[in-house]
DNA sequence: TATGAATGAGAGTTCATTCAT
DNA sequence: AATGAATGAACTCTCATTCAT
């Protein structure tokens, strides 16, 4: 590994250690086993060292949000798909969880990279939007649906990774399922 | 006004405008107007006076969270005041649910105030526990049940408050039935 | 007692138990039980406090180190006497001899209250003169000979506050002579 | 010179001017001619500045009261010696006994550093415990005897310090023959 | 006379950032 | 490219002192 993924990787692990308010950039020197003036090649302030973090992160978290994600197969299904991603992205990737959570109210973090319309926020939009055309959604403000149930999903994550419960992927299905009967419209 | 009241309120103002973590002793001292040493007279350090102020919002929003709450009603009505007077304490105290959402993850906030069962969140798991007793609601985990639908509603009323959407009486409603339709059991 | 006295005492319990340096009026206020504005109708500064303290306790201690002295028995009695006392005052005031040993180097005294040739002081140098004259004692400057059998006897009293020993009666004599046979002329 | 020795000098140098108790970090940069986070490089803490600066000069004292010391002469040429040694430091390290002294009941200096004992504080208590087996020095707790004499030859030098009078050579030489009187055995 | 809330200068310390090597 | 000593503004907090009551 080059010195610029050591010092995203200790960046990293410094937050979900130790949270995002108490890092320091000796901290950050220290961990990653670099001179202090070495941050400052890669990343000219701290700042664009926690957007570039943040946005590694949230990319990731896109791609694996849109993982076997096939626009052809049902509604339902691919709401599924979309939530239950979000829901085991948890699981398998805590560290950039954490990451996200952690910079998403961060003064540091550019306002447009926080209310960015990414890939999959952006198919979460159309679904919905699909849905209320054909009638088989609950007509509400689509932002807000869509606000509403990544909400869910990740209070839901985040009470997990604060101890309240165990996570498991049946629980996981459980939530997605709420979420699905959520805005499902009334037959 | 007392100089407590002012110095509380400077704080409140400061996280609104600019967030928790770029808060300081300083900045308090000069919107309060009052001296430096001032603050010390009322709050012995800034834990103390963020965690006071934390405990006012968190207590005014239990309050608000169990106003009108009426146990003789039915599950669905209790359980639909309860998210209901949620989504509506941020139409009405946006200051207070700011401080609420950027203390509830600061290292500053003492942990048993931040994880306590409030009242209202006790009414809350017990709302589940009946439910999920008398069958009327979806089997799940009762903490995470709840941990999910106050996500949502949380995540609707800060959706509001960037200004994603306009919250309307109509739209809370909308939000707090689809949060009975995703834990009701189906029929 | 008043109010006054109630400031000067607790001031010289607090350096007792804490020492001078971490010594602050809110401490004092705090222990005397009374008002903090209290103290200044008594003495308009910190500074004027610990001189009158510390003069209180000097003015004591002189009255002490001249007790039973006798201008008309020998100057071994009398040089004895003289030292006797001091060393005994530790035993009798420890808090006294605290707060001299405390504040005798400290910027808040007064220069000249700390350098003043009290009425004991000039009774030793007398001594000395009168010892000088009559070639019983060594010739040297009084002042230099005051300094070292006073210096002596301090560091004595100040080794027992320390612990490093227990001070009885009879190792005072045993100082007390050892200090007499340190300035008297070789016969 | 590096910054941390003109952090040092400047550190003994303010002591000496004004005292232990007026001395400030903000004072320490702007005398080493140093930013104010310089300091931090070299000594985390205020703390360990005085720990060093005080155990610099304490080693210093030390090596040089042992200066030729020969164990193999006299009882009392080791006597003289040391305590000669002592009173001379005075005349060629003002600046270092000050800081001793100014720190010696310092609370900032680590209990240990100030009551070991120190290399040539045992070579004075062996001394006694020799003379007392032997018969040559009164009968006395070594400690108490060896706390008086250095008692004396410190305030003998605090004198000069102070200003009482000059300390020559000679003088010196009559202050230790006095401390050796003192507790010389009657023959 | 007695009070204690209010003050603000100054304390020790942290930390993102610079720059000569 | 890499370093880390040096920086100084800003931080939280203390404390002797003032003054309206």
């Amino acid at each position: 590994m080059g010195k610029r993924e050591d010092i995203i990787a200790a960046t990293g692990d410094l937050i979900v250690e130790s949270g995002l308010q108490s890092l320091s950039f000796s901290k950050i020197f220290e961990r990653a086993g670099v001179g202090s003036g070495t941050v400052y090649n890669y990343f000219p302030s701290k700042e664009t060292l926690l957007n570039t973090l943040y946005r590694d992160a949230a990319n990731l978290m896109d791609r694996e949000v849109l993982a076997k994600y096939d626009q052809s197969t049902s509604l339902e299904k691919r709401f599924k798909t979309l939530l239950g991603n979000m829901a085991r992205f948890v699981l398998a990737y805590r560290k950039e969880l954490i990451v996200i959570l952690s910079c998403s109210h961060s003064p540091y973090i550019a306002e447009e990279l926080r209310t960015q319309i990414t890939p999959s926020l952006q198919t979460a939009l159309d679904i919905f939007a699909e849905g209320l055309a054909s009638g088989e959604l609950m007509p509400m403000d689509p932002m807000m649906a869509v606000t509403m149930v990544t909400g869910a999903i990740t209070a839901v994550a985040q009470g997990a990774l604060d101890g309240k419960y165990r996570l498991s992927e049946y629980s996981i299905d459980q939530a997605v399922d709420a979420c699905w009967r959520a805005v499902l419209a009334r037959t």
